[in-house]
DNA sequence: AATGAATGAGCTTTCATTCAT
DNA sequence: GATGAATGAAAGCTCATTCAT
């Protein structure tokens, strides 16, 4: 890479990590372009030869910070030795409800600002520097892997996401109405409840 | 009511019903104060005897949208000859999910605006004008006759109303991942396991 | 009119002559409206209560300059006792011509943003405000009185406007490529041959 | 020349031609120099290696567009066989308005940016690539050869080419308030009458 | 109580121009 | 000579809010 497009690497991560920022601390409404760039120590003008205004500008944002919670929690999956498909969907739900638990930032960010179409397209279209391999991808492996049918792994999926990320939100901001932990405890149960409902139970497979 | 305050209601009255058009068909950040002035046939100025700000009208915009949709929910439950409480939650489940199903409009304000936070105290202070009887007041009135016990009653109802806020939203208004009535197959069953998850299962009574 | 009214009106008309001065000694693209509203000393927010934008601005203000224009010329030419249509012509022309001679600034200004689609309708539909009698009827009038026929009376006018405009505009300016009165002596001149070339010479009418 | 001249002389051409381009369909307030550069498919920097800003490089674009086409007409004149003075001026302008008339985006741009000034140096200073030969100087010859004498033949070229101008430009744009036919009937007979009231008319020569 | 003219800060966006590469 | 990233001034326009009527 030439020491220019280095340059326009690091511009552009400048101003993301600013608009980050921002968008976290007073809101995506009250942040003007003028604040953005000011706080990335560019000029106004700067901003837009790399983002055609400001939602362009959240939209990559959610989609990156989005993606990389699931891979950090996908790769620290792949360390551990976990047998059931209900232990490693919780797994993965721990890591990232843990994750955003330590940054309540990035959790208010996201959740405001994440929809299922967003997170959907994220999931199947995103990942692709490194394998070509997606998050969603590496979910239906787990099915496979379980040995196991399920009526809906799309439904499934939806269920299970949208519940960790609506109960999740309050609580963790406000612990509101109870705490984490005891929250994680109905929710863990919940989520092996749905997976559950959604196996289709094949005939005793053997002799 | 004097004839005067009579005409203060009307006006109140008006600017809401102008804001809620303007926020459901053009977003609230398009619309401006003028517009909602203009589209209730008065002057800006007079906006400002009425409300704060934007946000403010918002606000007492969900409180009562919210509160008239439960309103009539339970009205309806009332009617019903229903047995268990399983029944009687997901009657009411299925009421607002198909009012909001029928009213996209309302749907979309209300989910984008609705935290537990004002909800809950929605729940619990709203509804005092006819009988000082609130929605939450009814709740704990179903469990009540049900005779069970249950470890956290306001964890329970906060998990079933943010599985179904947060799965019907994107269901009705994209019909994504699945459909509705495939949704609603899931979820009550979903419903149900986490009454019965909640539930204390108590010594053997009899005897 | 109320106190109120009168004041909207002079704040109207401090814009229109502020923007005049300001569009003649810079030109309207160097011209903005924070110049104008700075100029007629207010604030900027005020310039959009009363013109939609720049040139909403300047259309208003050909208009009402060239009405005034030939508004005058019309008043003097009825003081005036003239025979021949000719001579009635010539004398509009030349009164209007002095009038720009004494008044490059207007000349510049009305000559640069003139065309005949704007002029013909206001002429024909402009000065409706005291008689409902427009330049073009009394143009009209004119020919009836002279009882002469003539085969296209708006072409005739066409040339006759449009060859003093653009005849006049550079020689007042800039003296160039003869001065006003030398240039006077051929127009006229050619004024009469226009009207001549047009007239439909009528058989001998009597006997 | 050298092939480095060459080059240059290449993006010089494409630079007016770009520029021509836009400013005929945009017009040339719209027109940046960012546009320009894009379309003359070179970085916006060198723009400025060959013209000082916009309005230079319009009023370049003016001088050679018209010029054209005066000595396109000069061109056919030549091939005519013309006797009177006033068949040969009458055959240059329709020529000019002819060609005008089927290229009305040049119509409008040299209508709308020419002034007597920059036209008459045009005339007088330009053409000096092939035989410093200028269109003014043609006519100088064009009224030796009638063997005719006129007071100030500046001023009858003068009143000709602003009658034209002014009065085709509408007329070809808008066919209003006639059709160009109908204006060429009188515009040419007045264009006669220019020409008779100029001339001074000699003693009676024989004898 | 109701009005709506006036304000001016503040927004988004464009763009001519510079200059290091 | 050619580039195009960077600049920052300046434009048009909106709008919440105030206040004299």
């Amino acid at each position: 890479m030439s020491k220019l497009e280095q340059k326009k690497k690091q511009k552009r991560e400048a101003l993301l990590i600013a608009a980050f920022s921002l968008f976290t601390s007073k809101g995506i409404h009250e942040t003007s372009i003028a604040d953005i760039a000011a706080e990335a120590h560019m000029a106004k003008g700067t901003f837009y030869l790399y983002f055609k205004d400001k939602y362009d500008l959240r939209d990559k944002l959610i989609a990156e910070h989005a993606k990389n919670l699931f891979d950090k929690a996908s790769l620290d999956l792949s360390k551990e030795e976990l047998n059931t498909l209900e232990d490693k969907v919780i797994f993965i739900a721990d890591h990232v409800i843990n994750e955003l638990n330590e940054n309540k930032i990035l959790l208010r960010f996201i959740s405001k600002n994440l929809s299922w179409g967003v997170f959907h397209d994220m999931l199947v279209t995103g990942g692709e520097d490194d394998s070509g391999f997606t998050f969603y991808d590496g979910y239906c492996a787990l099915l496979e892997q379980s040995a196991r049918k399920f009526r809906n792994p799309e439904l499934m999926l939806y269920m299970i996401v949208e519940l960790i990320n609506s109960t999740c939100h309050n609580v963790i901001l406000m612990q509101e109405p109870v705490d984490l932990e005891e929250l994680k405890l109905e929710l863990y149960g919940v989520i092996c409840d749905i997976i559950h409902r959604q196996e289709i139970e094949t005939e005793w497979e053997t002799s």
